[in-house]
RNA sequence: GGAUGGGUGGUCUAGCUUGGUUAGGAUACCUGUCUCACACACAGGUGGUCGAGAGUUCGAAUCUCUCCCCAUCCA
């Protein structure tokens, strides 16, 4: 009688429920909680700061894709603090800018530039609590190591403060400056908008063929457009270079219809032959097209609209019209004239306001910009230095750059968001800063100083724009450094290890980032970027509210539990890859779960052995496997790529350490001889188990956490190092697939085998003999499928 | 129109950098089994020739070229 059939057995199991749990998750928490150790001082272990992307609490829910994100930096967090680094893991969140003014807006049903400016602020300060709330409680549920207890708004006056103090500093080193430059406005609305507000539709319209005069020959052009009523805005014709139809016509000059002005007819790329007559007309400023032609050609504008959306003197006997006014005006004349050939009915796309849904104009207007043309070439090079996870999405950052062709604009005509710390003095209208310090409001504040600088003038007018969000967010590495307010930390903490973030925000969001932080601290605000992709729908496609293929984290992770929802974040995401979301796959990782637990109470019966006795063949050749995985894991850690550790960790578990390696041991395990053999196989499969939790930690911290504890030490997990010294002789290795094979040959074996009716069981004994070449492993097998 | 990534059994995905035994895994599906950790399990099985075409090569999912399709970002 072998072991397996004895009635001698292992102590009980310390684990009962044959399943993971995730209600003891919170249990988890908590005790996390209480001891703190997530905590972060000071302390001459190095920091490793972590940029955390603050997550914009714009609506509910909240994307799953954005908390498989945040489960994913809190891996990051995790691994670097098993790895002895000193963690700062800031929790922030962004409340700034035109989201919340519409949330706003919706919520209370007003409009924002017809009520008080003041109430209107006090409205969007709370607007999103709610919201901001139910995202800290997701984050804190999903165990999240960050800093809970100092958590911080981008809209704090402390904020804020940082900001316009990084603007002032710019300002006084001369690097922002006022332009006046074409934007978007609304004439119904009547303020300029922000390309975010605009949406694109296509609506019907006529195009209208006109007939202009060759001012060189006499001849007659026929020039298709849109927007008739702009032609005294007109400054040139342009005709594709590659067009034989007016090859002859490049370089003379049109007549305008009405105007009788004449303009140049210039080749230009994007006018398209097979549109209208393929020669266009380039007014200032019929749509975004004409405002890039204009600087290429560098024309010279006619401003065609003024602030209230009115036609301008420029526009003659059309002057002080409305858009339509003007337009049926025009046509009409032009008809009168006999100046119009056809008409056509066509759909075009066209610019909208996404709230009154009226055509936008594109007019000049005054704005602060902050110069980033003269960096773009050290950001070049320092984008080289910058160690990218994945490396390929630097390319995503250096094709931004070489495509900036204008510095960044920063002002807005908005009201929830950081203002611009500018006051004009009423006599000279100089722009006076204040010292930069504590958080200004100069729309409704009286300037911190008595008299202008330039001519001692002491009435002022307060500037009432605010800054472009992104001014904000630039500054995340540095707020969270405590730049400007504590250089003790500062010059511990910065530059900060890593910037984790979505792929979509690289040209904003990094480039932004890179371009301040080079500008007010010559260095880099990190060494590492590590870019992930967006979490899509079952498709592959992009979630959106409009689509209705959003999914809510909040019920999946409370029905599967955080690590389930960890787990399938890390094992379905490959780094900088797009991944998709469902809910099947995720009930695949509880699965995986489960198994990991039942290994967990199976292992728990058995005495732990540390000390390493001499090994059996079966237990060196499985420490040579796990070596291997652990390597495997090592180099995905490195990377911060979690998708590799996550199917590495549960291809060895399931498919080889628990088929095979377990079921090879069982018989020496449940041994009621105290031998040598039985140790080996102990010490085999904790130092299996327990390397394994160690290796899941950042990935699932709380059931590893939870056997951890039960099984191994009363210490957290979390503060153990993830690597720890093993040695094994890989050459061992060569007997894997052997085994395999000769297991699967045998279970197929018995499976044919019919007895009674039915096939052999796994325990019934068969009569196979062990191949030479597995010899050594011989004893063990006999055992594991009853050989006789 | 430009850029980036991708097209591998029903579905998802690894492999492709460094070309070479029956293309690996997950999931779904079918059949059988309650075998002392686990039926959220175990065992067995059906199913792909790797987007299309051409080329390089003794040999290509893997290299080169052309084309098609999808997704995302920008215009």
């Amino acid at each position: 009688m072998s072991a397996r059939h004895d009635e001698s057995r292992a102590m009980e199991p310390k684990i009962q429920s044959t399943s993971w749990n995730p209600e003891i998750e919170k249990a988890i928490l908590k005790q996390w909680e209480e001891q703190d150790i997530y905590r972060f001082t000071i302390s001459n272990k190095p920091a490793f700061v972590i940029d955390t992307p603050p997550p914009y609490p714009s609506g509910r829910p909240w994307h799953i894709g954005a908390a498989a994100h945040y489960a994913q930096i809190d891996m990051i967090a995790r691994t670097a603090r098993m790895n002895g680094k000193n963690v700062l893991f800031p929790i922030g969140i962004d409340r700034n800018g035109l989201p919340v003014e519409i949330y706003t807006e919706k919520k209370h049903k007003v409009r924002m530039r017809q009520m008080d400016r003041e109430k209107f602020l006090e409205l969007c300060k709370v607007a999103l609590d709610d919201l901001e709330a139910e995202m800290i409680q997701i984050m804190k549920g999903m165990g999240v190591s960050g800093n809970f207890k100092e958590h911080y708004r981008t809209d704090s006056d402390d904020y804020r403060a940082l900001t316009q103090l990084t603007f002032i500093e710019l300002w006084n080193r001369g690097l922002v400056y006022l332009a006046n430059r074409p934007n978007n406005y609304c004439p119904d609305c009547g303020t300029t908008i922000a390309d975010a507000e605009i949406i694109y539709n296509e609506i019907p319209t006529k195009l209208v063929y006109m007939k202009f005069k060759i001012k060189e020959t006499g001849n007659e052009v026929i020039i298709a457009s849109t927007r008739p009523e702009l032609l005294f805005a007109c400054q040139a014709v342009i005709v594709n270079p590659a067009d034989a139809r007016y090859k002859n016509l490049q370089g003379s000059h049109a007549i305008l219809p009405l105007f009788n002005r004449e303009v140049q007819i210039r080749p230009h790329r994007s006018a398209k032959p097979e549109f209208g007559s393929g020669a266009v007309m380039v007014c200032s400023y019929g749509d975004q097209n004409d405002v890039q032609v204009f600087r290429e050609l560098g024309l010279k504008e006619i401003v065609a609209l003024n602030d209230n959306g009115l036609t301008t003197d420029a526009a003659g006997q059309y002057a002080g019209l409305r858009i339509n006014q003007a337009r049926t005006k025009v046509i009409e004349e032009l008809v009168t004239s006999g100046l119009i050939v056809k008409e056509e009915n066509i759909m075009h796309r066209t610019p909208l306001c996404e709230r009154s849904k009226t055509p936008i104009e594109i007019i000049p207007l005054h704005d602060y910009y902050v110069k980033q043309m003269d960096f773009v070439p050290q950001l070049r090079e320092l984008a080289f230095k910058l160690k990218f996870h994945p490396d390929m999405h630097r390319q995503i950052l250096l094709n931004w750059l070489d495509s900036i062709a204008i510095d960044w604009p920063v002002s807005r005509r908005r009201f929830y968001g950081t203002e611009i710390p500018i006051w004009y003095c009423n006599t000279c209208k100089a722009p006076n800063l204040p010292v930069p310090g504590r958080y200004h409001r100069p729309w409704k504040e009286k300037p911190p100083f008595d008299k202008c600088e330039k001519c001692g003038g002491s009435e002022f007018t307060g500037e009432d724009r605010t800054f472009d969000t992104w001014m904000d967010s630039s500054i995340s590495p540095l707020f969270i450094t405590k730049f400007g307010n504590d250089q003790k930390m500062f010059s511990y903490a910065y530059p900060t290890a890593i910037r984790p973030q979505a792929k979509d925000i690289i040209r904003t969001w990094l480039h932004y980032t890179m371009l301040r932080c080079v500008q007010l601290t010559g260095k880099m605000p990190w060494d590492e970027a590590w870019i992930m992709g967006y979490g899509v729908d079952e498709k592959g496609e992009k979630m959106s509210k409009s689509k209705g293929n959003v999914v809510d984290p909040f019920p999946v992770i409370q029905k599967y539990g955080a690590d389930t929802f960890r787990f399938w974040s890390a094992s379905q995401a490959n780094l900088g890859y797009d991944f998709r979301c469902s809910e099947q796959k995720i009930a695949g990782s509880q699965k995986f779960l489960s198994k990991l637990w039942n290994i967990g109470r199976f292992l728990s019966s058995f005495e732990v052995v540390e000390e390493r006795p001499e090994l059996e063949a079966s237990d060196r050749w499985m420490m040579a496997e796990l070596v291997r995985l652990v390597e495997e894991c090592r180099k995905g850690y490195e990377e911060y790529n979690f998708f590799v550790p996550a199917n590495a960790i549960r291809d060895f578990t399931w498919n080889l350490f628990a088929a095979h390696y377990v079921e090879m041991v069982k018989g020496r395990a449940y041994s009621n001889e105290n031998n040598s053999a039985k140790m080996s196989a102990l010490y085999t499969l904790h130092r299996c188990l327990s390397t394994i939790l160690l290796l899941m930690a950042p990935i699932a911290p709380f059931i590893s956490e939870e056997l951890w504890t039960k099984i191994y030490s009363k210490e957290t997990i979390h503060l153990q190092p993830m690597f720890r010294e093993e040695k094994a002789d890989s050459d061992v290795r060569k007997y894997t697939k052997q085994i395999i094979d000769f297991n699967s040959m045998v279970w197929n074996k018995k499976k044919a085998t019919i007895k009674d009716g039915k096939p052999l069981s796994l325990k019934d004994p068969i009569g196979i003999p062990v191949p030479d070449e597995l010899a050594l492993f011989a004893k063990d097998l006999k055992e594991m499928h009853n050989l006789v």
